[in-house]
DNA sequence: GCAAATTCTTTTCGCGCGTAAAGATTGTGA
DNA sequence: TCACAATCTTTACGCGCGAAAAGAATTTGC
């Protein structure tokens, strides 16, 4: 490795015996120069330290080669995996990932937007907020920049949305626990702020419903994301309430009822399958805690891998397209039931 | 607000009336023009939409505005949360914060600091992975890019060092423990990837030997970052192994801590105060999880607020005098004794 | 109201690269 | 070996902006 500084892309075709212009087209993709030549640049860099200024290259180039990633709380491990999930297969298609969380803000989604703009990203994978993200801002962006929705659906935005089928995994598990025992109650927030939060209430009704049970919803107040708070607090007050009319609760997701099972446990009800237990909580999602929660979480698992996948795919196609796509693409994938202890 | 297409600050300068120079440097400093003139600037930009293209921009300036943030594993929700508050920082301070996560390797450490060249940052704040971290390639970064470190320190690597004072809060802990009922057996990993760890097993071993009790440790197998699940498999064989001499444990971190909790619940081994718990289990952290455990963890709290402020403080100071700092500096920050019902 | 100090406009250059066009070189197939 | 295609080199331009210099306009202090 040599230590003559290398300045510019001139300075290494120099060293390297090849023209700039057939270095920067080795650099928009070494497959479309002659083997001899990429022979030649190859050793070069093995031999001077040379990138091309990205700043340069993205200013000349119409497209540039990045794809932006956008997750409502990356507190959230749930969200915190499946980013890692998507980051990678970005990469691995050649692009640049780049990371924003909106802390469960709509202020701080739009920003986020904005400062993508900004970058000018090739297009855009976007978790949104859901009930509470500004439509409109969000709209116009995705008019702007090809994007892609996962995890939560705004209506007729954006090229494609990926997420669950609420309908099937909420009824597998409403299933489930009408078969192993008293049908569920459903515990969740009143004014949720996910949309997939109102599919899986609607889920469970119709679910309820279809196996001859009364719907049984427990509404709580609280406001935000901090569901493990809102699960334990709100939790706590219905056990100490006793106006629960079944042994069963099926939570709208993980994070509260990881709340609510430690609420239940200061107080000692005891949770799970076991003849002597007086409780059976249910979550939503299978979150990276719910094989530590005490007991185990049974849950019903998302199929993030093929959200990821999926979204990724379609996002890179709409690239390659160059957003000549007509049709909004809506795909829900299942959800598999996970069996644990704590019903 | 006109459709007129403005392309370029020379487009703008125009329809604004003023001087494409004035223009520029409006947008690098807007205190830095008369009143008069910002005023017509800022009634174009009401008027017209312009935002400097922000590659042109990097490519001539010196500097660039990027600071970039590089955190061990984003999926661990300690550090989704202190990315979160640095990142607050830095964009208060009229930066922007580039937010990468090493997912617990030490190629995608190395892989991070390569993208932020490329990128060409003002300053990185790096959280290093610790004891599998490529010293010799981290610290050639930290040669060209003015560098602080956080949370895990590498010997003399970067600008500055902020993070806990181990030695502090695990004697405060192990104080508490022993003054409570009996000494704590540290549970901890045999191969940590973490210096804290290092510090913590030592710094337990002073404390017992303070107290005059002998020191106790646990140290098992496992690798990687799963801290749960090494704690579920290997507290879990601890406690069937009926090998441990105390009713007190002390985790070297609240992640294991959890993973046990889960173990012994699932054994039914009693934890907590109470006369007829059987076990006391406490960790280090204060994680965001540990209050939803079963019982609530009993645990120390890192300052990381004061551990975020001072590593943005000082990169920006970094940034001000331009590298020509001198002495590294390393500054601890004492733990706080978080009680609740586990030990 | 005047001179000095600021701040502006005008002009020009350069950053590092993508890209296009024309001509030279290399590779391919018969 | 030849002819043709593919790929290269050379040359030139442009992207959108920062920055510097010289002179014009404005503000400031007294």
């Amino acid at each position: 490795m040599s230590d003559q500084k290398i300045k510019n892309m001139e300075d290494f075709a120099s060293v390297s015996g090849v023209s700039r212009p057939t270095i920067s087209k080795y650099f928009n993709d070494p497959a479309s120069v002659r083997r001899s030549i990429r022979e030649k640049i190859e050793a070069a860099l093995q031999e001077y330290d040379y990138r091309p200024n990205i700043y340069a290259v993205n200013q000349n180039r119409r497209q540039t080669k990045n794809i932006g990633l956008v997750v409502p709380n990356l507190t959230d491990p749930f969200f915190a995996g499946i980013a890692r999930t998507i980051e990678g297969l970005i990469v691995k298609a050649g692009y640049n990932p780049l990371l924003l969380s909106s802390h469960g803000g709509p202020e701080q989604e739009i920003a986020n937007l904005e400062s993508l703009r900004a970058i000018k990203p090739a297009a855009v994978l976007l978790a949104p907020l859901g009930r509470a993200s500004r439509l409109e801002q969000v709209e116009e962006f995705a008019h702007g920049v090809p994007t892609v929705l996962f995890d939560a659906n705004l209506e007729g935005i954006g090229k494609a949305f990926f997420g669950s089928d609420n309908a099937q995994s909420v009824d597998l598990i409403v299933d489930y626990l009408c078969r192993s025992g008293e049908p569920p109650a459903f515990f969740e927030m009143k004014t949720p702020v996910n949309p997939n939060a109102y599919k899986r209430r609607k889920a469970y009704i119709a679910a309820m419903t279809r196996l001859g049970h009364a719907p049984h919803l427990v509404q709580v107040g609280g406001e935000g994301w901090n569901f493990e708070e809102i699960g334990f607090v709100e939790g706590g007050r219905l056990l100490d309430s006793k106006e629960l009319k079944t042994n069963t609760v099926l939570c709208s997701n993980d994070r509260l009822a990881i709340g609510f099972l430690s609420a239940a446990f200061e107080r000692g009800v005891k949770v799970g399958l076991l003849p002597d237990a007086e409780l059976r909580i249910a979550g939503h999602d299978d979150h990276p805690f719910s094989r530590f929660t005490c007991p185990s979480l049974t849950t019903v698992s998302q199929n993030y891998d093929a959200i990821a996948e999926r979204s990724v795919e379609t996002v890179l196609s709409l690239i390659d397209s160059e957003d000549r796509i007509d049709q909004r693409e809506e795909t829900l994938f299942e959800g598999r039931l996970v069996m644990r202890n704590s019903a």
